[in-house]
DNA sequence: AAAGAATGGCTTTTT
DNA sequence: GCCATTCTTT
């Protein structure tokens, strides 16, 4: 372990052992090597049991790097650390005091989506229509008075107006269902222990003492339950080093305080505050602009980040005539690069939503550029994989309706809405879950069939119960004698799923259906797990944070889409909107692109969108804005109004090929393009397209 | 109950 | 313009 390589300000965050600590970290400071270091030091110098050590992060993967950087400092004492993220504590927390809380052990975890379609389903029962109470904004009510630790009591002190008295009675029988359901939904991974904690203070004991030394990584994106959770675990011992940046939070859409980093030093009065402001990542041109657009806001801890980095190359800045426009610059950008022999894996294109993506992905497979998408829940998302995850849910956990509602009729066995009417009643009537609700007919088959699964799955081992559960329920067969495509896809989807379960169990060995469940419950994205491969990748803004490459592409940089036009009428959210600009430019570390159209197609209506205020905001000295008008001369599209068309016609389009028209109307035909195009409405006499 | 047609809504989302 | 959910038809 060699200390020496740390600056002296990140000696000083990790040889600070006692009392709390608030170490200040500007993006591509460090923050995790001096992280991992204070791991290390506390054990290896300061004679600290592994065992007394909690370090808690936002994402899994974050828990797991660390681990595995802690594991090649230390060797394997270091298991003995309690490293992981805020949701599988509270699992941990829960799974060992279930009974203070009113649950079984084998409990299961509902994601967003889950909770949705229970919240979607106690609506329909209170015969509300979903048009007038939205669900997801009912969702959002709800989970956002968890996150505030109101429980449905604490939420009817302040449920005022008509919308609110809604929430607060679904809120009440969504309580209910949780319970009667043996599930917890991600909110109550740290409410739950934190109402243990308030009602039984000998287990906050147990905790405090067992965890006196905590660190936390992304200070600044904890909620208020997460922040009570910790000031409870570290009241005893004080020893708390909180590692964050203000500027960096993004996440106050999810109940996210960066005040609680803010207030840090008011809630530990005698902490020791730590700043770290020199930047091992970017060049002089990247931070200056970064530290340009971050300036202009107003509520925050003015802090410069610094570099002894090169200058670097100036930001390339390329305004596009449209989106199509865009993506083709980026490609021939990405070209040149790759050319000139840059890795595809040091190539990233970031974007502020998840549906800019599409174009750019045109693009690139039209070249053969292979790329990967972050986050877009390619797998876990997929209808069969979430079937198969609900059938194991079921078999650990019966009780769980809203598993039980998705598969008890996948594949079709003829139980339909009467069916699932009259076991709701039941339910509702004896306070219990559906399964239990069960005594005949075809769903009495079901029911037999969950059972012996359940009785199996003690037995054989995961990968097997996954076999077992294809073939018992059907799903195999009836994918295999559908002989598409698409189905092929879902069975190969469903072998992948099980290279996942095996390779869970190579690496750990038997892996019960608990442990296996505990852990996917919280991971949303099994790309997680595979980054070694030559791609340029494409991700949201969000999910970058954390993460550097040498080449970054920032696209759409407009008025409209970054910052989001839902942002434009709260001064809070613009600037969050441009602490995320600041997350997206620290994100480069030799060269940056920042990119955006002129006109866009956005909900299939064309818009005409202002650069961001955001780019005005660099100096333009940084930047090295091409002549992009030239460009739009050179693509410029021109109509003829002239042209007519018959149907039956064929075409020949620049993007997409040949096609046919198949209708005309007043100033735009229809065109059918081969798959995967398929038709398309085009203006008449457009350039992009002409008579063959 | 299942398949096809129409409606609507829409940022970000570590867990 | 695209998807998911809901409505309508068979």
């Amino acid at each position: 372990m060699d200390f020496d390589l740390l600056n002296e300000w990140q000696q000083e965050a990790v040889q600070t052992v006692d009392g709390p600590v608030l170490v200040l970290a500007g993006a591509g400071s460090g923050k995790t090597r001096v992280l991992t270091s204070r791991v290390a030091y506390l054990v290896n110098m300061c004679n600290i049991d592994p065992y007394n050590v909690l370090a808690i992060t936002f994402t899994n993967k974050a828990a797991k790097e660390m681990k595995e950087r802690i594991v090649s400092m230390l060797g394997p004492i270091a298991y003995d650390i309690q490293i992981s993220t805020f949701h599988a504590l509270g699992v941990l927390i829960v799974k060992e005091n279930y009974e203070k809380a009113g649950f079984k052990p084998n409990f299961t975890i509902l994601d967003s989506d889950d909770t949705l379609t229970l919240i979607r389903k106690i609506l329909k029962d209170l015969n509300l229509d979903p048009k007038i109470y939205n669900p997801k904004a009912v969702r959002n009510q709800i989970s956002g008075a968890k996150n505030n630790l109101f429980d449905s009591k604490d939420y009817s002190r302040y449920a005022n107006s008509e919308f609110e008295q809604i929430v607060l009675k679904v809120y009440e029988i969504y309580e209910q269902k949780l319970i009667v359901n043996n599930s917890l939904d991600f909110d109550d991974l740290l409410m739950i222990p934190i109402k243990i904690f308030k009602k039984h203070p000998e287990v906050l004991k147990h905790y405090q003492e067992r965890f006196k030394y905590i660190l936390i990584d992304e200070y600044q994106d904890t909620n208020e339950a997460q922040y009570i959770f910790v000031k409870m675990l570290s009241a005893k011992y004080k020893n708390i080093c909180v590692v964050g940046d203000n500027d960096q939070s993004i996440y106050s859409f999810r109940g996210a305080n960066y005040h609680n980093i803010l207030n840090f030093e008011h809630d530990y009065p005698n902490c020791k505050v730590i700043m770290l402001e020199k930047n091992y990542r970017s060049t002089k041109n990247i931070l200056s602009a970064a530290n340009n657009v971050i300036k202009n806001n107003k509520e925050r801890k003015d802090k410069n980040l610094w570099t002894d980095n090169i200058e670097g190359t100036k930001i390339k800045y390329h305004r596009a005539y449209d989106e199509k426009d865009e993506a083709n610059y980026v490609l021939s950008e990405i070209k040149e690069l790759i050319k000139n022999g840059e890795k595809s894996r040091d190539i990233a294109i970031l974007y502020r939503t998840n549906a800019q993506s599409r174009n750019i992905e045109e693009a690139l497979l039209r070249d053969n550029v292979p790329y990967r998408v972050i986050g877009s829940f390619y797998f876990y998302n997929r209808k069969e994989v979430k079937d198969l995850i609900a059938y194991l849910k079921i078999i650990y956990n019966p009780s769980d309706d809203v598993s039980l509602l998705r598969v008890i009729n996948v594949p079709k066995r003829g139980i339909g809405d009467k069916t699932i009417k009259s076991l709701t009643a039941k339910s509702n009537l004896e306070n219990i879950s559906l399964f239990d609700a069960i005594d005949s007919g075809k769903e009495q088959g079901f029911k037999d069939l969950i059972l012996e699964l359940k009785e199996l799955s003690e037995k054989i081992t995961l990968t097997e119960l996954v076999d077992v559960i294809l073939d018992k329920t059907g799903i195999k067969a009836e994918l295999e004698s559908e002989k598409s495509i698409e189905a092929d896809i879902r069975l190969e989807n469903l072998e992948e799923f099980k290279s996942i379960t095996k390779g869970y169990e190579e690496s750990k060995g038997i892996v019960s259906l608990e442990e296996f469940l505990n852990e996917i419950s919280l991971v949303s994205d099994v790309e997680e797990y595979k980054n070694n491969e030559d791609l340029v990748t494409l991700m949201t803004v969000h999910s970058a944070k954390g993460l550097e490459f040498k080449n970054v592409f920032l696209i759409g940089l407009e008025e409209g889409i970054f910052p989001h036009q839902n942002s434009f009428f709260d001064a809070g959210e613009l600037e969050e909107e441009r602490r995320l600009c600041y997350v997206a430019i620290t994100r480069a570390k030799e060269r940056l692109w920042i990119i955006n159209a002129k006109r866009r197609t956005l909900y299939g209506l064309d818009s005409v969108n202002p650069p961001s205020r955001f780019i005005a905001e660099i100096d333009s000295s940084l930047l090295d804005a091409d002549s992009f008008e030239k460009e739009v001369v050179n693509k410029s599209y021109s109509i003829d109004e002239n042209i007519e068309y018959q149907i039956g016609e064929h075409i020949m389009h620049n993007n997409h090929g040949e096609g046919v028209v198949v209708s005309v109307e007043d100033k735009v035909i229809t065109v059918a393009f081969p798959h995967p195009i398929g038709i398309m409405k085009l203006i008449k006499g457009h350039s992009s397209f002409h008579k063959i």
